[in-house]
RNA sequence: GGAGAGGUGGCCGAGUUGGCUGAAGGCGUGCGCCUGCUAAGCGUAUGUAGGUCAAAAGCCUACCGAGGGUUCGAAUCCCUCCCUCUCCGCCA
């Protein structure tokens, strides 16, 4: 959410950040309702005052039993304007509001400014793509001779896109989280934290996925509750409304969860496999930093999940999105594209984005600064990594002529820890 | 799910025959004073949000879990909901 000062005095760049960022909303209406909310609100505590005067008249008047009658009578109009003009406020920043949260986070001025992924920049690589003696096979076709993937019967009990992991594949999946996790906590201070799968209609919209993305989401409709489609949402939210003391910050939480997305309108698109899931695991980290700090702490968590891919040994480059790519609650964000030699091609396995203050200024998360004044904090997350793309690039990265698949070094203490 | 108790400021904790209580008192914290240092002590300040303003100061308004109601006036009375704790039931 934009500070509504902040769009009165910056009109034009809001409009032009809508347009790049292909939203739509109408800020005029926001204007005029803002226009309307503060005569209300000036009409409101005119008429308050009033009241409040004379209430206090009224009970000196009784404390000397003295006759008040005249005034009680006079005050009877006034209340019930008061209740009138109340109303209409409450209706007017309620409509406000929900037009408020439909505006989406301006772009830092360095983003490309795009459409579409063509307009991305390329911004560094590491490794390079593997050379095969034989024709690099694709995963699924390597998971089924390794049987470890049974997408059949995933789709039996549940759907498509709910994959079953069996024998290697599921101590593989089991080792990368472990491994991540451990990695972040370990070598790079993170704090691990274990959340909610399910999480409120508030906390959702704390962090922006509703109300934009609410056809995406799997809701349980009889409690109000959401599936999590990223463990940004339950982790970030976790300070909502508090104000945090300096003292806290800069905040570094990692933890582990599945996600879960609906993907409402992507059917038919890069399915196959393991490429496109509707319930996935990833280990996700989040920063609450000083406004000051962010854009170097975005930096900086880009190499921490560039890590995980440089310890996994899978070539991999790193993209800035333009504008149309950049989710709407960010200003900017990398991704981390993985190479899977079977495709042919980049995955996306990770994504790092600086909200800046857009999701602190939705949840209400601040920290009093060294000034003594109350400020919201920026807040950043990374995946690190999402599993199932990276399971494909080490499936097709370490592939062997026989078909079975090598076990990256970093992983292969994860892989058969004994008891 | 059932029964009971309770939700007040950063924390603890008063306030329930409705009326200068944004809220006593204590702790914590900031600043100042004081005593070789420290501790103690004394003084003083210390919520968030909205409006007014170019801005600040100031002033006004809201906020005692959330929403609604009664009333001239509600932290205090009534209703609904949420949450926490204890006990019971159920269950991993």
């Amino acid at each position: 959410m934009l500070d509504l000062k902040f769009i009165r005095n910056n009109v034009e760049l809001v409009k032009q950040a809508i347009k790049n960022k292909k939203e739509k909303a109408d800020l005029d209406e926001i204007l005029a309702k803002d226009d309307i909310r503060r005569k209300l609100q000036f009409d409101f505590d005119t008429l308050k005052a009033k009241q409040n005067q004379v209430s206090t008249d009224i009970a000196m008047k009784k404390k000397n039993k003295e006759d008040a009658t005249d005034l009680i009578n006079d005050m009877g109009t006034v209340s019930n304007n008061l209740k009138d003009i109340s109303t209409e406020l409450t209706i007017v920043e309620t409509d406000l509001n929900a037009l408020l949260l439909r505006i989406p986070n301006i772009p830092h001025p360095e983003v490309p400014i795009g459409t579409d992924e063509s307009f991305n920049r390329y911004i560094r690589e590491w490794g390079t793509k593997p050379e095969m003696r034989f024709t690099a096979k694709e995963h699924s076709e390597i998971a089924a001779q390794n049987g470890m993937l049974d997408m059949l019967r995933g789709s039996k009990i549940t759907g498509s896109g709910f994959p079953v992991y069996t024998g290697l594949g599921a101590k593989l999946e089991r080792a990368l989280i472990n491994f991540m996790l451990a990695y972040q906590v370990q070598k790079n201070g993170y704090e691990e934290v274990a959340v909610p799968f399910i999480v409120n209609r508030k906390t959702m919209t704390g962090t922006g996925q509703l109300p934009k993305l609410e056809n995406d989401m799997y809701r349980i409709d009889e409690d109000d509750l959401f599936l999590i489609p990223t463990a940004e949402v339950p982790i970030t939210n976790l300070y909502s409304d508090e104000i945090l003391p300096i003292n806290k910050l800069p905040i570094k939480l990692v933890g582990y969860t599945p996600c879960f997305r609906r993907e409402a309108g992507s059917y038919g698109k890069d399915t196959k496999g393991l490429q496109r899931l509707h319930q996935f695991n990833k280990v996700e980290m989040v920063r609450f930093v000083h406004p000051d700090e962010s854009y170097a702490v975005l930096e900086e968590m880009v190499l921490n999940a560039e890590a995980i891919l440089k310890a996994l040994g899978l070539h991999y480059r790193v993209i800035e999105l333009c504008t149309g790519d950049t989710s709407f609650a960010s200003a900017r964000t990398y991704d981390l594209e993985v190479w899977a030699p079977g495709a042919g091609r980049y995955l996306e396995v990770s994504s790092v984005s600086n909200f800046e203050d857009f999701q602190a200024r939705r949840a209400g998360i601040r920290f009093r600064d060294n000034d003594g004044k109350v400020r919201f904090v920026h807040t950043l997350n990374g995946s690190g990594l999402a599993t199932p793309r990276t399971m494909i690039a080490i499936m097709e990265t370490y592939q062997q002529a026989d078909g079975s698949i090598a076990i990256p070094e970093a992983l292969k203490p994860w892989l058969d820890i004994t008891i």
